[in-house]
DNA sequence: GTTGTATTCAACCAATGGGTTTAAGACCGT
DNA sequence: ACGGTCTTAAACCCATTGGTTGAATACAAC
């Protein structure tokens, strides 16, 4: 459910030109035009992109009679972070008692445990 | 240069069964044939998304006879964590500074501003 | 209503991605 | 050397993607 929300995320911050667009609307809202225009592609393709991020979560578009501000929804990368530090907060913890672990072996290096992954 | 390290650790993300992986992973190493029971697809397909993870710098390998036991490298995290944190403080002090316009705005009603964009 | 501007839709194309199957490589045990 | 285990390589399929061009929609201005 929100795991798809996360690879639609992902996915769409995997492309330098749409992380170009995200950072362009950190700094303010725009329209499709003025955020097509620094690149030397078709402004359909930014229309393209500004879909891919729409349907992330990471714009929204309100309108202004024929055209369509686009702004940046930061909320989205609270998603992000909370998934990322979890994980980094495991392998470190991990990390922390592995070291434990060793110290401990110094100490009294006695038996010796087999096996290549690290058991509950 | 570093863009395109973002691009592939994105890239990597995007894919649940990727990010499955990650998370086995962080809490504690893995041999691809470990990674790739749980799931019902090939252990060739598990493969390739350990390269891809290796790719983006999110997964180290070392050697055990034949088994290639699958490391965590935390490390990557710091890198999105960082590009995310970037933008999302400029949109949150963006917001911040329009919301005392606002203010500004409501205290003393005269000239209205056009344009979308809230320049520098 | 016609012209002009901003945006999207539709059809298409080349490239990529995730999956498969079959075969090969690397290593241990006997 | 031979069979068994773990892993990757190669060739292929089908769906998705980023890009194109050309037409359609929505609106403002004249």
């Amino acid at each position: 459910m929100t795991d798809d929300r996360l690879s639609r995320v992902f996915a769409a911050l995997a492309d330098p030109t749409r992380r170009d667009i995200v950072a362009r609307l950190a700094v303010g809202d725009a329209t499709v035009g003025e955020l097509a225009e620094p690149y030397d592609v078709s402004v359909q393709a930014v229309s393209k992109h500004l879909r891919v991020l729409e349907d992330a979560g990471l714009v929204s578009r309100s309108r202004d009679a024929q055209r369509r501000p686009c702004h940046l929804e930061s909320g989205v990368f609270d998603l992000m972070t909370k998934w990322i530090e979890r994980y980094r907060r495991e392998a470190e913890d991990r990390h922390r008692r592995l070291d434990a672990v060793l110290e401990q072996m110094e100490e009294a290096p006695e038996t010796e445990s087999r096996g290549s992954g690290a058991a509950s």
